[in-house]
This record gives C-alpha cells, structure tokens and sequence, in this order.
DNA sequence: GACTCGAGTTACCGTAAGTAACACATGTTG
DNA sequence: CAACATGTGTTACTTACGGTAACTCGAGTC
C-alpha cells in the first residue's frame, strides 16, 4: 500500500461518494422526500448495500444531503449578512436572499424543512425532525455571530445577540414558509414587511380604536 | 332506532374516542412520537382496526391529537393576547405564555414540532412535515386577526399584518425551541429579549465598530 | 328464534429500512 | 504462478410498520 495508491483510492471514494450524492438529490427533487433508499440506489445504477456502506443509515444519506444545500445557503447568506452597507440594506439583502433562495427551488427547500409531505400518501419518509432543526440551529448561530460581531449590545450582548440571533432566522423561516405557500404579495414586499417589524413599527403605529393608551 | 338510543349511541362512540385519544397521548408522551400504531392500541386494550375504525389513518390520529392540544394552548394564548393591558405587556405576556406552555410541557411541545425525534433509530415515526405546520400557521394567522383588529396599519394592513403575525410566531418559535434545549437563560430574561428585538432595539443600538455609518 | 348492526379480532398484504452472505475483479506477495 | 487480501457489487433475506379484508361475537329488535 504505498501512498500514492490509497490516495488514489480515497479521492475515488469521495468521488463515488458525490456522485451518490448527486444521484440522491435528482431522485428526492424528483420524488420528493418519500424517496426511498432503493429508488436512489437505481438512480445511482447500484444497488442498497453501496449506499448503506457509504452513509450508514438513511439519515446519514439525508445529513450529507442536507448539508450540501445548507452549506451553499449560508454563503450565500453571509455575503448578504457581511456587505459593506448600512444595517438596514443588509438587513434586506440577507432577507431577500434568503427568500431568493426558497423561491428559486422550492422543492430543495421542502426537502430540507418538510421532508415528509412529498408522497402522496402517508409514506414514512426522511425523518426530517432531527436534521430540520440543525439547519435552522445554523443559521440561527451564524447569525448571531454576526450581530454579536457588529453591533455594540452592552453587557449580556452574546445572549441577546442569540436570542435575536435564532429569533431573527425564525421569523425569515416562518415567514417564507407562509409566503411560499400562499404568495400573497411580492417579495420585496415581504422583505420591507419583515424589515418594517424588525424596525420596531409594531411599537411605534396607533391603537386602533381608542387612544394609543387603550 | 329512536332518538334516545342513537344520542346513546353517539355519545359512546364519542366517549370511546375520547378514551382513545387518551390513551394515544400517554403512549406518545411514554413511547416517544415513534409510537406505533399497535403499540397505541395496546395502551388502549384493543387493536389496530379500531383506530383505523376511528381515525381513518396514523394522519387522522395525529391530526386529532395534535388539535387538542393545539386548542388548548391557543385558548391560553387568546387570553394574553386580548387583555386589556398595553401592548408591550400584552405582548410580553403572550411570549410568557407560550413559553411557560413548552417549559411545563415538553414532551408535548416535542411531539408537537419534532414528532420524529423521539426513538432512538430511524424508525419511521408520524410524519409530522404536514402537521406540525398547520400548529403555527393557526398561531399565525389568529395573531395576524388580533394585529389586523388592534392596530392601525393604514392600507394593506390586512396583508402586512399576517406577515407579522407569521413573522413572530416564526420568531417565538424558534427562539423558543432553542432555548428550550439549551436553556441559557431565565424564561423573563427571554421574553424581555424577544420583546426588545420586536420594539425595534436592533434598530436603534449602534455598530460596534466605527460610527454608525458604517 | 331469525336478523341486523356495531364493536372487536385474527390473519394477511405491500412496502421500505437495514443486513448477511455470497461473487468478482484486481493487485500484492510467497 | 498460485494463494490471498481488498474494495465493489449483487441477491436474497429479515424485521417492522401502516393499512385492510374477512370473520366472530354479543346485544338489542321484530
């Protein structure tokens, strides 16, 4: 086993290993997330026991698959999070592109965060529940680290920056989740919604009736 | 069939289904949401059939047992919501009481939201991508009704209101599933952070580095 | 006493995750 | 060159679960 050799066949390995990859992620945006584990081994022109020695169990097939897609959302979302601008564009930028993303391939992003709903029926599916939440634990920490980093909080700022941190990725999830769903406005609409309530002007508009003591 | 006996009738059947959803609730509260449909019926002294007899599928078990719940904690959160108070302390008490709700129960916030945690495999578990949603867009759009209702937003508010009313549901969600599993703070210390973030702190507190230009 | 009807059971099917045991090439070593 | 170790692949199986079909049993009704 000289040196060269098991190089050779490591970078095989992980070449293998991405093509596998690849070929799992046509059959899930093809099949949704009920995908199974025979239906990605055909796409892949092998058969189950390949995909096992390689990833383990189905959740670690879905793991490696998720972080491929997370992996390239966080670029892109710390070049939004990290321009050169005032807080409030990068407020928006990061946003947009976040709402970008989902928009552009939905089905990627219903595999990451609904992994169960694809079938028709009611098809086990992924387990999504333990991989859902690292993605957003994720984005929620990065984003934190980010606030921590550029905004002067005072005493206690790591704390408040990641509450602010995994409150600020809750509010984008879960609004881009309702949006996705009904599209009920623009999304640059949406963006200078979200913005706005970030801005604090759920504080600041008037009661409806009544004073704005009532 | 006089009428007394079909009221007799029903009012069985429904006790019996009552009995059953309380049975499902221990076994998922125990078993984890993994539970297995015959594991179910176990708890509850008979078999699969009668659930299925019941419920129609695992979705419609679920389903049932989910809206339970789901009422409960709404009728909890209407009650904070609509008190006469300002509406910084209405909405402190909201987040309070959501999260005193998943602090004091989270074996059911769990199932709830991460139904396929629970086992210790892979086992297949509820799928829960198409019901775990439907919990936070009712808490959505009912918050949204209650902005719509209460403040002034001028046009559109309809729409700008179920933004945010999706908007911090999103956010009380996942900064409170976050800090449910770490705990790094005191619930109040919590709430008083959420509430901060959403009276437009973000906003108003100045860069770390250099003037607030940049 | 025959008859309906609803609650319940057993026994089964289909499907999918995961595994064991076998087959084949290829290069390595005495 | 024969024996062998190794990575790659296969077939065939087990297990477990969701869901269903077909039968049974008991209670009330004409």
């Amino acid at each position: 086993m000289d040196t060269t050799q098991r190089t050779e066949q490591q970078r095989s390995a992980e070449q293998r290993r991405r093509e596998l990859l690849e070929a799992a992620d046509r059959v899930v945006l093809r099949d949704g997330p009920g995908a199974s584990m025979n239906a990605i081994a055909a796409e892949a022109g092998i058969t189950k026991p390949i995909l096992y020695r390689h990833f383990g169990d189905k959740g670690g097939l879905y793991a490696a698959l998720a972080k491929r897609h997370t992996d390239a959302l966080l670029d892109s979302l710390r070049a939004a999070l990290d321009a050169p601008a005032e807080r409030r564009e990068r407020v928006e930028a990061t946003l947009d592109t976040y709402l970008a993303a989902i928009e552009l391939r939905p089905q990627v992003y219903r595999f990451l965060m609904h992994p169960a709903e694809g079938s028709s029926a009611g098809e086990p599916g992924f387990d999504v529940g333990r991989h859902s939440a690292p993605l957003l634990r994720r984005l929620g920490e990065e984003l934190a680290k980010v606030i921590a980093d550029r905004v002067d909080l005072g005493p206690e700022s790591q704390q408040l920056a990641r509450v602010w941190g995994h409150g600020i990725v809750g509010m984008m999830h879960a609004a881009g989740d309702w949006w996705l769903g009904e599209r009920p406005c623009s999304r640059s609409e949406l963006v200078r919604s979200l913005a706005d309530l970030l801005w604090g002007r759920l504080a600041a508009v008037a009661d409806r009736v009544g004073g704005p003591g009532f």
